[in-house]
DNA sequence: GATGCGTGGCT
DNA sequence: TAGCCAAGCAT
């Protein structure tokens, strides 16, 4: 087989071509032996999940300034943590990953386990990133295979079975072509191609360095692969936000449950999401609909949320959230769907002040 | 194995 | 525009 072939040519257009990145250590430091920090690898990795790089840059800069090592993280407090993480989405990740930085700094002395099996018993750290930390930062030749690997791997070797049935066999065939030698730079290698070159639409075959060694494009169905079963359609759920402003201009939020949907995160209280939601207002106020609602699309459904307003006395009590004083109330701390709702209440009836987030109800069937 | 879980950019 | 997609994990 040429699979050997095939990583070598790889790895040979990575050292020439690898992305530089927060979290990477530079072709200078790794050829004098220097390896990436666990810390890091562990972090972007996680926020990597799901997440393009460039979403994570700024998320990540903040967090090793904020928290430059595990024990610093372990002993964020969680608010803060959550916080940071705002706007990033997939919030459970915030959530698994503070239980890891305690985990790790509780059961393991600070230092993340050395091995794959080890790194996949901490929470948030599945099959994935147990392997690219095993292979990017302790040099195991663990088998990497995230969304990138598996269609340079199904077009490689034109395997025309639709994910995600077709993951054991692509896994296989990635291991085939993982190093024992440089088993991180090739993982990386791999996940750098895929964003770059063998894209999910129009992939740069013209200029792949794997191009002589890929089945797919011999036989012209190199954008055709990996083939994906058909997922259903989203379907679209209302629901009405409730913004309450105290006289002193305190705001009155509540922390969602801890599990599910934006679980965590702090946002304003509101009917359930749903065709028909039941409107509860949290507070006994003289309610009035703001000129426009919020859009939001979730991974599996559409979100259509009326915004409703209302101005009440120092002395009211909510039956549900807490009121929080003006001075510490940050929209930024916000999950992005709570984000467009408050952008929504401020345009009032001042068309000119519209967000790019907030549209006219009109348009909200 | 299927489902739930965010967000922003691209076509 | 509406859908697709991105360095997945937990249950």
């Amino acid at each position: 087989m040429r699979d050997a072939e095939t990583g070598a040519a790889l790895l040979a257009w990575y050292d020439r071509h690898a992305r530089v990145l927060p979290w990477r250590v530079g072709p200078a430091d790794r050829a004098a032996g220097k390896r990436p920090d666990p810390y890091r690898v562990w972090l972007s990795e996680v926020m990597l999940q799901q997440t393009t790089v460039a979403a994570v840059r700024s998320y990540f800069h903040r967090f090793t300034t904020l928290w430059p090592d595990v024990a610093a993280l372990a002993a964020a407090p969680d608010a803060a943590v959550m916080e940071a993480w705002a706007g990033l989405g997939y919030y459970a990740r915030a959530r698994n990953l503070l239980a890891c930085a305690r985990a790790v700094a509780a059961d393991h002395g600070g230092v993340f386990p050395a091995t794959e099996a080890g790194l996949r018993a901490l929470p948030g750290i599945g099959p994935y990133t147990a392997a690219a930390i095993a292979a990017i930062a302790q040099d195991e030749p663990a088998v990497v295979v995230d969304g990138n690997v598996e269609r340079v791997v199904a077009r490689l070797f034109a395997h025309p079975e639709p994910l995600p049935r077709a993951k054991p066999a692509l896994t296989a065939l990635a291991a085939r072509l993982t190093p024992r030698h440089r088993p991180g730079d090739h993982a990386q290698a791999m996940m750098d191609l895929g964003a770059t070159i063998c894209t999910p639409r129009a992939p740069a075959c013209g200029i792949c360095p794997l191009a002589g060694f890929c089945a797919a494009r011999v036989q012209g169905m190199a954008a055709d692969l990996p083939r994906k079963s058909a997922k259903p359609a989203k379907p679209t759920r209302q629901g009405i936000a409730y913004v309450v402003r105290r006289a002193d201009g305190a705001v009155l939020l509540e922390t969602r449950p801890p599990k599910g949907l934006l679980g965590g995160m702090p946002g304003f209280p509101g009917t359930d999401w749903a065709e028909a939601p039941d409107p509860a207002p949290p507070i006994a106020a003289h309610w009035r609909p703001a000129p426009v609602g919020v859009r939001h699309t979730f991974t599996h459904f559409h979100l259509h949320l009326a915004v409703h307003l209302a101005k009440v006395g120092a002395t009211a009590a909510p039956a549900r959230g807490a009121f929080v004083p003006a001075a510490d109330f940050r929209p930024a701390a916000l999950p992005t769907l709570m984000r467009k709702v408050w952008d929504a209440a401020q345009v009032e009836l001042d068309d000119a002040a519209q967000s790019d987030a907030a549209v006219p109800i009109a348009r909200n069937p």
